[in-house]
DNA sequence: CTGGATCCATTGTGATACTG
DNA sequence: CAGTATCACAATGGATCCAG
């Protein structure tokens, strides 16, 4: 049976913030809900090149991992918001050293990333 | 004038950035890396969860990227260091955010990580 | 010691359609 | 407006073997 042995590589505290940042756009939501973009329309807005699919998937592992929390109005049209729990918040200085660093490189980064579409090399014919 | 719009919602920094972390051991990699742990065989005694194919892979991309530079000593047996660029550096506050944030979280993390569908296994020993 | 290749399981993400 | 189910594909990561 293919099953490795779950080790805790825990150990390193980089390790643990990469689980809980886990997903494409998970640290772009935190960053958006921290600027009060609150509800999934709008982060939708924000974030057009996600899919409201993905979108959702993200803010449920999001909210299960505490991050933030999801106020549900029961009224209509529905209404929803989301907000930083605690933790979340605490999460923030990591999520706007990213930012900073994105921005501040991104003339670097950009060339680069466009030429690395995941694959370095390619097989010649 | 056209107007370039870029699909690739890298108007937010925080996406470049998590570009360039993307990989499950890159962080990790790069924070190994900073504290002088430079060899490939280090790299790999001091991340033993992850092969060394992967660690191999996570390292070209990151040279890839510039944010690593790779120097190979031909002699025998063949030695290889890796070092950080200016940019790699330069995402040092990044890591070291991650690795705190996550240190200081431990407690609160794991038993939600460990509770997360994602890693429905057995719990481990 | 170093790095790559192949094979393969698992996961992440996206498109679309449907429900309330 | 909000959220989920299903299908499909690309990408990630791991085991093992091969090569300098």
């Amino acid at each position: 049976m293919y099953q490795k042995k779950i080790e805790r590589t825990l150990d390193c505290g980089v390790v643990l913030t990469k689980e809980v940042l886990h997903g494409k756009w998970k640290s772009t939501l935190l960053h958006f809900i921290a600027r009060d973009v609150r509800r999934p329309s709008d982060l939708q807005r924000a974030i057009p090149s996600a899919t409201r699919r993905v979108l959702n998937l993200q803010l449920n592992e999001l909210e299960q991992h505490g991050l933030v929390s999801k106020t549900i109005f029961p009224q209509l049209p529905p209404k929803v918001e989301y907000h930083l729990t605690r933790l979340g918040e605490s999460l923030l200085p990591v999520i706007e050293a990213m930012e900073q660093w994105g921005n501040e490189h991104r003339a670097t980064l950009e060339p680069l990333l466009a030429a690395t579409p995941r694959s370095a090399s390619e097989p010649a014919g």
